[in-house]
Order: C-alpha cells, then structure tokens, then sequence
DNA sequence: TGATCTTTTGTACGATAGTACAAATCACAT
DNA sequence: ATGTGATTTGTACTATCGTACAAAAGATCA
C-alpha cells in the first residue's frame, strides 16, 4: 500500500490494472463468464496473463474487483436520484420520476467510470442469467435495500396497487431493461431498422413509458383469478 | 408415436438419448452452456460420455438438437393460439388474447414433451445473455416470423401506436418473461415471501396484466422527446 | 549509484475440457 | 442359436484451462 510519494493520492500509474478490468468487463458482459479465459482478456488488455493474477489472485477475484468498483457509485446514484423523486409533488409525474431514478442509472455512467453503466449494467444481466455464485452474493447484500426503496416509493405512488403487484411489475422492470443491453440489434430487426435498440435515449424514454403504465394498471385481484378465459386453454 | 415393431425407421430405443437431452436441457438452462461440461451431461443422464459424442456428435450439436425439439412445437402452438386470439371480437379482450397466446406457451409445455416449456424458454434466456452462437442463428430463422405476426397482431389493437413503439414493449415483455425464469427466488425475496416467483400461474398473470398496460400506453412521440424533465438530470 | 519495493514477464504444472476410436455389449431378424 | 447392425463402454489424445512462481524489468528514494 503507497500512501504519498510527493503530492497526488491513490496511485499515480493504473495503466494495466485498469486495462485488464475494463478489458474483462466487456468480454464478461458480451460473452458470460465461462467462455472467457484469463489468456482472453490479458489479451484484450495487452498485458501478460501472470499479471491478471498478480492483481487479482483469481478470476473470481477480478469479476468481485469488477462488481466493487461499480455497484457502490451507481447505488449511491441512484438513491440520490430517487431521494429527488420522491419530493416530486404531482403523483403522475412522481411515479414517472421514480421508474426513471431506477432506469437511469443502469444505463449512464455511474459517475468517474467512462460509460460503463450500460456495460456493468449487461455484465449483471449475464451474471443472473448464468447464476454466477459470485454475483449472486454481491449483487442481493449490495442492491436488495435499493431494491426495497423502490418498491415502496411505487407503493407510495400507488397506494391502491398491493405490494406484490408492484413487486412483480418491478421485477419485469429489470427483466426488460436487462435484455434490452442483452440485444438491442433485436429491436432493430424486429423494427425492419425504424429503431435503433442501442440507442440508450430511446431504451431509456421506451421503457419509462411503458413502465409506468405497467405500474398504473388495474390490481391483479387474487379472489378473481382471471376476468374471463379469452383463448382456447391448452391441449393437454 | 410408435408405428411398427418390425420396421426399424428412426429407432425404437430412444431411452438413452431422450436422458442425455433432458439432462443437457436441465444443465444448460439452469448454468449456462460454458459452464456445463459433456461428462457433467453424461453422469446427470446416467450415460456414458462417449454416449454423448455418439448421439449429436458435438457439444453443439447437442444444443442444436435441443433447439430442434422445441422450436417446432412451441412455434405451431404459438401460431395457434395467435390465430384464435385474432378471432376474439372486443378490441380490449383481442389484445389481452393475444398477449397471452404469446406468453402461454413459453411456461407450459409445447405438446408431449412434458413439462418442458419453461424449461426450454429459460434455456433460450441463458444462450441469448451467453451469446451463444448455435442459439442466434435457429432463434432468428425460426422465431422471428412469430414474432412479426404477434406485433402485427397487437398493431391492429392499437392502430393509434406506432408500430415502433410496439416492437419496444413487446421487447420489454420478452426480456420480462425470461427475467421471471432464470430468477424467480427474486420475487420471493423482494415481496418478503408474499409471492412465489416460480408459480408459473401467478407469472403468467401479472406477465399477462402488466404487459396489456404496457402496450396500451399512449404512444411515445418523437417531436416532443419528453413531457418534463422531472428530475435532476446526470451530473455529469 | 545502489538498495528496495512494485510490477511485469515467461514458463510450467496439474486438472479438465471436447472429441475420437476400438472393444464390448445389446437387440432382434433369421 | 446366431449373425448383424445399433448402441454403450472405456480409454486416450490433444488443447486449453486457472493458477503458481521464479526471474527480469521498472520505479523510488537514501
């Protein structure tokens, strides 16, 4: 641990430690943790693969150093923001305001980091999708509190709305957001080019709107399973 | 269906290789594809390793056949239920029926294969965030033109939405359904156990409820980006 | 400059990966 | 019962994995 060579702080020569988590992160997030080898990303980092140990120790070392470095930053963030909605008067504009709070900070930058909200944010998504141990802890001890606080700010919002709704509605929330950093050139296909799915504006404004409106329909009443059976039910 | 026992066809013993793909299929989906080796399969299928290579070959092409086995049913029961839910005469009840022709057959089984459905939807949820190659390429060829069909039929719903819009959410609602397959112990937890996230009933209803919401949003007008800027923005 | 600490390099090791292949075994028509 | 083709087994090969570790190189300050 260096303390003060003549003047500065922290450490005045982070080249490849920097460059191998920032390598990692985006052969992480594009192609899951498994099929990326140390060898890959000393590679992409163009730094030696004995030099991902010195740093790191070990993979899953480097993939919790990846999660450090972001979930503190983009959870202050987002508390700031939702901290700001909340003192939102009108209650329209206030749900509007809180969806974006959660939504925002999953697809900008955290604060110093170059960009790479939209990156840790697609690393999680494949993290959960693999069930990746590690992951998994950091992720439900770091933003499950988060997590809560959103959900009762909704609550607030919607008061006539139970709590499980807004939590299933919350949850696909992040499903959708999570797979729309996951393949965004699907929504350009499925669109036959009109949208661009990796604009991040357009993500962004999409699924603020459709959101909200999720969260504004009717309870799900428990007592009355299903207004009417529409469709033919299944075959079996 | 069996036909004949004299008649050799296909082949009359299917035990071992039935084993192996409903082994890989419970691995892939609940680990990934990297992370699951083909002795993991073998030993989970109660099947020698060579057993494997003997049957599909190659690792992938064990995926491949997989993929093969559900894409075809899940796609004709699709269709079908597509086709009834155009036929529902009330604009509101149509939309609802369609929405749900799209989200039933991804949680209950194609047709014989038992139980399988969820199962395999979480599969694909896994390939896509892995970025599996094998899954890209025999999910576009064969899925896509469903999907085309579905979001004309929700057009024809909503003529007043643009079809732009209407590619997002059902963006949104795909990314939503897989969400609530790979982690449904997240519901559980964030709704302090009041929900159980793997109650395929309970998905499909609040997938169902929240999705129609969803799409009936007023349309996102690209003139006028948002109504307000409700909150600070990024402080960047 | 030389001493000391940090970082990078190069190489190696044991484990495990996917796959190939010959031998053993099985199912069944004759 | 026996021969034949389909299947299963066992084993082995090569490649690559994560990781360890000693030596080289670089940096810092007396």
């Amino acid at each position: 641990m260096v303390r003060k060579p003549t003047s500065k702080e922290t450490v005045r020569k982070p080249n490849m430690r920097e460059a191998i988590l920032a390598a990692a992160e985006e052969l992480f997030a594009t192609n899951g943790f498994n099929a990326v080898s140390v060898r890959d990303i000393a590679h992409a980092a163009g730094a030696n693969p004995g030099s991902v140990t010195y740093h790191f120790k070990t993979k899953d070392g480097l993939l919790l150093e990846i999660y450090r470095r972001h979930c503190g930053p983009m959870n202050l963030r987002r508390s700031e923001l939702l901290a700001a909605a909340r003192r939102v008067r009108d209650l329209q504009d206030r749900l509007e305001a809180v969806v974006r709070a959660y939504v925002l900070p999953a697809f900008t930058s955290g604060s110093d980091l170059a960009g790479g909200g939209a990156r840790f944010t697609r690393l999680r998504a494949v993290m959960s999708a693999e069930g990746n141990e590690v992951a998994r802890k950091i992720i439900a001890q770091t933003f499950d509190d988060t997590s809560h606080a959103f959900i009762d700010a909704i609550h607030d919002s919607l008061p006539h709305v139970p709590r499980t709704d807004i939590v299933w509605r919350s949850h696909f929330l992040l499903g959708a957001l999570y797979y729309s950093l996951v393949t965004p050139d699907r929504v350009s296909r499925l669109s036959r080019g009109e949208a661009d799915g990796s604009d991040a504006a357009s993500a962004i404004e999409q699924l603020v709107q459709a959101t909200v409106a999720a969260f504004q329909a009717p309870a799900l009443d428990q007592a009355a399973p299903a207004r009417r059976r529409p469709v033919v039910s299944s075959k079996t």
